[in-house]
DNA sequence: AGTTGACTTAAAGTCGACTTTAACTTGCAT
DNA sequence: ATGCAAGTTAAAGTCGACTTTAAGTCAACT
């Protein structure tokens, strides 16, 4: 199939999915003239793709999540991603109580509410990952 | 207190501090010759923004709900981001699931294990949301 | 054979969220 | 009085993830 059918299936405009291809996440499974041909499989990774998106990750980590690139699948990458989102689905689960309960509270700012304070202090102290400060 | 202590205690640049301030998400109490003051509060703030951040709210996003603007506070848009978030918790939810089960999975790849196939197709039609193209 | 509509490319542009730079100011310790 | 660390500004730069533009190609239909 061409790249408007992938497009129409998978929901993105032929702008992304060329993108995409070109950053090496989907590949073409060859040329009909200069039209290039996708396998139907590409509709579930563009579909898994644009969930990982919407968690969060990179074009570049998910190049390396999911690309079978002829070794192994990387189990223990994968099991510390799955960790890393469970530490996200913890914080955002924090804010939705914190906004629900802001949407009930009758105190007059949020930061007056001793139950909003205790959910956003609880969640401070994630700006200071020294360890990561390595710039190349 | 000035900037730097801010920097210290909320483990955010400066930079960032100022930048935050020109985009009226928070407001520094005056100035001391031509540095800025700020409240103890704003550490509460700060926190509270870069959770918002992790949690994929944009700056602009963030000045509409938590801006005390005088009025009321907007109670059924923070209703609503809950609400969002809670749809998010799901996504991120499954991502996890499916992340967790293809590092054990025996299938060659990903793609022909038929669990993480369910979790990819069931994550799919997002990207049809039709009723928000109204580009601009 | 000619037209058309769907594709192609490379390059430039956009947007959000910052960071960096360069030149300048100033409160405070010596 | 002097020096300097910590702050200031405006403007430009960066990065990721795309989108837009402009000029060209081509398979297929009439």
């Amino acid at each position: 199939m061409d790249i408007g059918e992938v497009a129409r299936q998978s929901g993105l405009p032929a702008s992304t999915i060329r993108y995409y291809e070109s950053k090496g996440l989907i590949h073409s499974v060859g040329r009909h003239g200069l039209r290039r041909q996708f396998s139907a499989g590409v509709i579930n990774q563009l579909a898994l793709i644009s969930l990982g998106c919407r968690v969060g990750f990179s074009l570049d980590e998910m190049s390396l999540m999911f690309t079978a690139d002829g070794t192994q699948i990387n189990r223990q990458l994968l099991a510390d991603k799955a960790a890393e989102l469970d530490e996200k689905v913890k914080e955002l689960t924090m804010m939705r109580d914190g906004l629900q309960h802001a949407a009930m509270c009758r105190a007059a700012s949020h930061f007056e509410c001793p139950k909003f304070l205790r959910i956003v202090s609880m969640s401070a102290r994630k700006n200071f990952r020294t360890i990561n400060k390595l710039k190349k």
